[in-house]
DNA sequence: GTTAGGG
DNA sequence: CCCTAAC
């Protein structure tokens, strides 16, 4: 392990093997791929999302004795705000959520935030940052706490739920591929969409992941979590461990859906503080797979499904110099780049779909001096302009809709014998720590950073609709606080994944672009029947793996996404494209190449010919070009070919054979068998008759 | 270096 | 596709 050189899965393009089998045999072999220089940090572009939306409310006086007479309307309020996210759920689909998969995702965030009537005696009540007490003032920082609270309330349940040895809490990384399986996840667990060029992190918070460890009583049916009562209050607090978050919460609610519960959205307070109900489902499919799975070994270190037993245990793996080497640069060390972040405000959606609301001046100018998160754009927009009505029509509370926040760029390291699973967890581990260990919001107003945390949204003109387009909200590393360790609890074991996915966050660059383009061609060139078939040239892009495989095409980003990212521009990006320059060491496993039905062609003819056993002829006869396919790969073609002939067609998977190439093959696959057993028969009786002789 | 077969 | 034993 060569100290001054470390794995980049950044935007060049680190590709996982294609499948989990090949991840296991690199991992065997300790093979892996990209290493670049520390002159060429990346990193992950990772992209959180809430599961949902934030609503944030004002309201005219949260205070903790308003839940008895008003606490009704509220609900009531919460109630059509489910209703109405209902509608645009089903409208857009982005959360569908499969009955028989209860996922459950903080849908929703209504923050409660007390209006801004100007009221100067309660001014005195907000200083600082820290709101406490009844207040009835809403002012920025106050506006902060609650977005950053709604987004640890939803961090945190997706601590709980990594930490939990179910392991529902997802945590995935999507390339551009996307197995079937986790797109399902991603449509029914009501996770983040993601983009084909960029790192997709899914954050996923399932109730059913709550088990003794977690005492947290999450209900599925829809609920209404409002603070101000005061057991609700005990369970907000005792329960949602959010540790260090300084932040009040007393006025979140929190709302949670359920589409397979066909319900108001909206139950008694008192319910949520019912006992849990342990989710019978462990035996998921899934996770079984993923319990036995190898990927649970984390590094050499331990064995298969030996996971995290203390704190020392963890500290071993982390910190042991050779395998276990795994350091994060966070924010300490490096600035953030900043995030555009766009809140699209609605409350209902109508119809239609202009991304009026969601553009903010702000919009690409990523580029900032400063260190904060800009609002990303959000490119699905669900409100639009009609819903500037929506927004008006409940006077005194000002509604705001977060899509998504985007994590803090970070940085990882991570050593060459890493496994993907060690990866996944320290990217885990990252996430964790930038999202709970420590972070600011900050508020954005047409692209000016509202800086005075007494003003109210009155005051700064945030509740003035016209003005809700552009705001935004940034979030920033709270350098001040160190980011928690984490606890074994937190992260007790890597999380398995049954798909080894491709990183790949980086918009190809041209010339890989081509390549690929060129290495996706080339096996398609049409092969003249009856000519010299030994034509399938070398393309040599063979040795330049590309972010962009061929299977980007399976990786149809849901359109239905929560979040929308645009690629970054290349140039944006400060990293320098990893070429196939760097990759000289390392034995690189070969770039998986599908024959194409002509080369499967091609090799049916040459065996016809010349038999199963003489593959190095196969190869000068048929493939004598085809540099990139050897005598071996023939003949292990042979193999699944033969194979694939005699599975039924439903069975079969790539690229269709003909079956008329496939009799052949068994018919030729049959002859050259009985020709062996008779050669060997003929050679037995001829040593048979030497030896009598 | 080839071939065969398991992974 | 990789790996390896056997030839």
């Amino acid at each position: 392990m060569v100290l001054h050189k470390r794995l980049d899965y950044g935007f060049n393009g680190y590709q996982v093997p294609p499948t989990p089998r090949a991840a296991r045999s690199a991992r065997r072999r300790g093979i892996n791929r990209r290493i670049t220089e520390d002159s060429q940090m990346c990193a992950f572009d990772l992209l959180a999302t809430l599961a949902g939306k934030l609503l944030l409310e004002g309201k005219s006086s949260p205070s903790s004795t308003e839940m008895g007479s008003s606490g009704k309307e509220q609900c009531e309020a919460v109630k059509s705000l489910v209703k109405d996210g209902k509608e645009e759920e089903s409208k857009h689909d982005f959360c569908n959520l499969n009955s028989s998969d209860r996922s459950f995702i903080v849908s929703e965030l209504v923050l409660q935030a007390s209006r801004l009537n100007n009221c100067p005696k309660e001014l005195a009540h907000t200083q600082n940052d820290t709101y406490s007490g009844p207040a009835s003032t809403l002012t920025t920082s106050e506006c902060s706490e609650k977005v950053i609270s709604a987004e640890h309330l939803v961090n945190n349940k997706s601590k709980v739920g990594y930490g939990s040895f179910s392991g529902k809490a997802d945590i995935e990384l999507f390339g551009c591929r996307v197995s079937p399986g986790c797109k399902v996840v991603c449509e029914s667990k009501r996770q983040i969409k993601v983009e084909p060029n960029d790192l997709k992190l899914a954050i996923s918070a399932r109730d059913d992941i709550c088990n003794s460890k977690s005492p947290m009583a999450w209900d599925r049916k829809p609920s209404c979590l409002v603070s101000s009562d005061d057991s609700v209050k005990s369970l907000s607090r005792d329960h949602i461990p959010c540790g260090s978050l300084p932040y009040n919460r007393d006025n979140v609610k929190l709302v949670t859906r359920d589409d397979d519960e066909n319900s108001s959205g909206y139950t008694k307070p008192s319910i949520i503080n019912k006992a849990f109900r342990p989710s019978p489902r462990i035996g998921d499919r899934r996770i079984r797979k993923l319990l036995a799975s190898k990927y649970w070994k984390v590094t050499p270190n331990l064995k298969d499904g030996e996971h995290f037993k203390t704190d020392a245990d963890m500290k071993h793996v982390h910190h042991n110099g050779k395998n276990g080497f795994k350091r994060l640069r966070s924010q300490r060390d490096f600035p953030f780049k900043k995030r555009k972040l766009y809140h699209c405000s609605s409350l209902s959606n109508l119809d239609g779909g202009t991304d009026g609301m969601c553009n903010s001046p702000g919009k690409g100018s990523s580029r900032d001096a400063s260190t904060s998160m800009l609002p990303k754009v959000t490119g699905t927009s669900t409100s639009e302009a009609s819903q500037h009505a929506s927004f008006k029509s409940k006077d005194s509370h000002v509604k705001l809709k977060i899509k998504s926040f985007r994590v803090p760029e970070f940085f990882i390291e991570i050593p060459e014998t890493a496994t993907v699973g060690s990866l996944k967890q320290t990217v885990l581990e990252a996430v964790t720590a930038i999202l709970s260990g420590g972070l600011r919001v900050g508020v954005l107003l047409q692209g000016k950073k509202i800086r005075d945390d007494n003003k109210t949204l009155l005051q700064t003109g945030i509740s003035h609709d016209n003005k809700l387009d552009a705001l935004g909200f940034s979030l920033e590393p709270n350098l001040s606080r160190a980011p928690p360790p984490l606890s074994p609890e937190d992260c007790p074991f890597p999380l398995p994944c049954d798909a080894s996915q491709p990183l790949s966050r980086h918009p190809p660059s041209p010339s890989t672009t081509n390549a690929a383009l060129l290495w996706g061609t080339s096996d398609a060139l049409p092969d003249p029947p009856g000519t010299n078939l030994s034509n399938f040239n070398e393309s040599d892009h063979d040795s330049a793996p590309s972010p962009t495989d061929v299977s980007l095409e399976n990786s149809t980003v849901d359109s239905r996404a929560l979040v929308a990212v645009p690629a970054m521009n290349a140039e944006t990006l400060s990293v320098v494209p990893m070429q196939k320059s760097k990759r000289s060491e390392a034995a690189q496993r070969r770039i998986r190449r599908p024959f194409s039905v002509s080369e499967v062609e091609a090799l049916v003819q040459a065996v016809e010919k010349l038999g199963t056993g003489r593959w190095r002829d196969v190869k000068l006869r048929a493939f004598d070009n085809a540099k990139h396919r050897t005598y071996v790969d023939l003949k292990d073609k042979w193999k699944t070919l033969v194979h694939t002939a005699r599975i039924s067609p439903q069975q079969r998977r790539g690229e269709p054979v003909p079956q008329e190439l496939l009799d052949r093959v068994l018919t030729a696959h049959a002859y050259w068998s009985q020709q062996q057993v008779k050669t060997q028969f003929k050679q037995q009786a001829e040593t048979c008759r030497l030896v009598s002789t």
